[in-house]
DNA sequence: TAGGTTTCCTAGAGGCATTAGGCAAATGAC
DNA sequence: GTCATTTGCCTAATGCCTCTAGGAAACCTA
């Protein structure tokens, strides 16, 4: 039986698109399979089970989009850093639906911590270095901001915002909201 | 054979429970089929299939939230009413996890309409009536608001605060900040 | 080339979702 | 109370999914 060159790199980038197209949820071995033109069975010689295969989506969504924040926010500091972040937050998200569900993916903790989550949270202090934050509040500011971006996106998505329209204001609006209330941390 | 007296209610309120012990993705018919001591195929007498289901949990979830929130906000307003709403929000995700999964359920537009998300929205509405935000942002503000508590939640709940600590302060510092943000509604 | 390792397959078991038809309980009409 | 109709439960079956074990062949190394 000639090998097809499955391995489980190949596998997480094939499910990660799979994920994209027909919902992380719907990604299955059996479909995954199907995709490579082998039975099911075969697919565990490269991964241990149907929850690794998640878990190394989440990894490959967390990385990927740690990276595309970090483009977007490259040379820029204060409101223009953060705009381009939560602009690279969302648009991850609605151009990976997928993935950016995949992430969302509880992990224990061993493998969270060597994720690229704390990216996530290093560019974003990096991001309060143009803000006069004080250092015990920091940690605060962080949460604010993961749980504006994170909370709009997942609203939009699950069609929480589909019945008033103007998403793209509110968009805006919520990251001018949030430079100002940054600029004017109130103690 | 004896009728163990099954209606689509009581198998909703048992999916609910369930969905808190088990959580909403381990809610199956078989599963609730084993709760009433019953075959699998005779849940069909009482819902279409596994989408009614948990779309009806959805639906439980969201009426209970709104009562909920609409009793911790009952006779308060500005921060206390806005306090106590994220409060109310936050306590029954913690409490029940399972149906506040189900809450995050995308529905179709006709089934969204009908349900008590709207509810959240006016409550949410009747909040800002203690702060001075423009008639024009309101919906802005809104969708920070429902964001914020919503992504915190979320994150919580997904691990997402664990390396950190200091979840309860940081908490209580976003609706500090919140509400000082709402206070001073940035042109 | 020989031998060891790895990858694919088959077979199978168990779990889940759902349909169709049968039988008996429950209900309603007279 | 009797009878007809409706309804709820079951069995049987189908198809999909997850995963294990063992076998055969491809692949790799010495």
């Amino acid at each position: 039986m000639a090998r097809v060159g499955m391995t489980a790199e190949r596998l997480t980038t094939a499910a990660a698109e799979l994920a994209d197209e027909v919902g992380f949820e719907n990604v299955t071995v059996s479909a995954l399979a199907r995709r490579f033109g082998v039975k099911d069975a075969s697919l565990y010689s490269h991964i241990r089970n149907a929850q690794e295969l998640r878990v190394r989506v989440a990894l490959l969504a967390l990385a990927e989009l740690a990276d595309r924040a970090a483009d977007a926010v490259a040379g820029r500091s204060g409101k223009q850093a953060l705009v381009a972040f939560a602009n690279a937050y969302r648009d991850y998200a609605k151009r990976h639906p997928g993935r950016y569900a995949a992430g969302q993916l509880r992990l224990d903790a061993e493998t969270a911590a060597a994720s690229a989550g704390r990216r996530h949270t290093e560019m974003t202090r990096a991001i309060l270095r143009g803000y006069e934050v004080p250092e015990s509040e920091q940690v605060h500011a962080v949460r604010l901001l993961h749980s504006a971006f994170h909370g709009y996106v997942s609203l939009e998505r699950s069609g929480g915002f589909d019945h008033s329209g103007e998403i793209e204001s509110s968009w805006d609006r919520l990251l001018d909201v949030l430079d100002t209330t940054l600029r004017h941390w109130p103690a």
